[in-house]
DNA sequence: CTTGCCTATGCAACGAGTTGCATAGCAAGA
DNA sequence: TCTTGCTATGCAACTCGTTGCATAGGCAAG
């Protein structure tokens, strides 16, 4: 279970509240895992239990309170253990490639649109992405260099954009070989 | 959820038992979708109990019995219906790009030797993949030319390839990055 | 002949993840 | 003013996935 370790890693980044995880957890961390602030809520009150996470009430004004998270002690300890301890290799899911070779039962004229769907929304985290390197990496004047956790979030980024570009070109591979099958005139 | 549908495949792929299923879930289907023998006899049950399979109770020699699954009308229903619904892009987890993160807030050097660990699991498995392509899918003599369902069983095995290519490339990146951050004498 | 390994199926308990719903303050616009 | 939408937190019920264990027959090696 790595939930607990990657809100660890975002509270250590930057303390903040349950809705703020959720929110990076639909952005930068969610390029790599994905949690519902349900999740996140729940999770963070055991942490809180363990003595992992220390609250902090933070009124605000013009909006609701929030309890704003940062790490203790036993919450860098046991995320240092864990980054010590092996992980296997993650395991899978890809609905796609499901219905791909399920297309073979199927007529494939529906499986073509679901595609050029995927490859529509993978261009667009593809764009998505490259503004975010451009935004946060790219060193204007040639001063001030990155930090280690800089460098680091951006290798993990692109981890995300060689994905990307990777995917769009097997989803046209996968297109070119439907259109072999399924010839339209 | 697409268990169901993934089994459903692979019994139109070829009828078996949930022993069997188990470990296609090893192999081939379990390069892009992940299933325990748990999971699969649970699963089994119920599309047996819902009527998308129809069990025969095959006796063996030398080996206990079995019992083989094959997919009924409703269950062909099903999967058709299924392919024909767009599903959502799907949701990742990289424990290892945590850990890369996390590396920041850490001493880089465990990190380091479990990206090399990582690096020789995906070596290995695009190993295997190229020697699964170079039997299955290479027409040696020019005759018999690949049928629709091997022609998506290849382009589908094309993109586990060129994934494990580009998280081997990704993971040198990976580890260029770490030693740039904590260089060794 | 005992020990370990492979086929083959399954239960029970737990933990992780999803979905629907609820509440509550404040802001902006119809 | 009423609705819509955003911030902010949470409960309850359910499904999915994992882990440990159990059974049972046959095979091969020591």
């Amino acid at each position: 279970m790595a939930l607990e370790h990657a809100i660890l890693v975002s509270l250590l980044e930057k303390p903040g509240s349950g809705y703020e995880l959720s929110r990076r957890f639909e952005r930068s961390i969610g390029y790599f895992w994905t949690a519902t602030h349900q999740q996140i809520y729940r999770v963070l009150k055991r942490m809180e239990h363990d003595g992992w996470i220390d609250v902090r009430d933070v009124p605000q004004q013009g909006r609701p309170d929030k309890k704003e998270y940062s790490v203790a002690a036993p919450g860098r300890a046991a995320l240092s253990e864990w980054l010590h301890e092996p992980v296997e290799p993650e395991s899978v899911r890809h609905d796609l490639a499901v219905k791909i070779r399920g297309a073979a039962f199927d007529d494939p004229t529906a499986l073509i649109r679901e595609v050029e769907r995927h490859r529509q929304a993978h261009a667009d985290r593809l764009a998505h992405y490259l503004v975010g390197e451009q935004r946060d990496f790219t060193d204007p004047g040639g001063d001030a260099p990155l930090d280690a956790g800089q460098e680091l979030q951006h290798v993990v980024l692109r981890g995300g954009i060689a994905y990307e570009r990777m995917t769009i070109a097997w989803l046209d591979d996968v297109l070119a070989t439907l259109h072999r099958l399924h010839p339209v005139p």
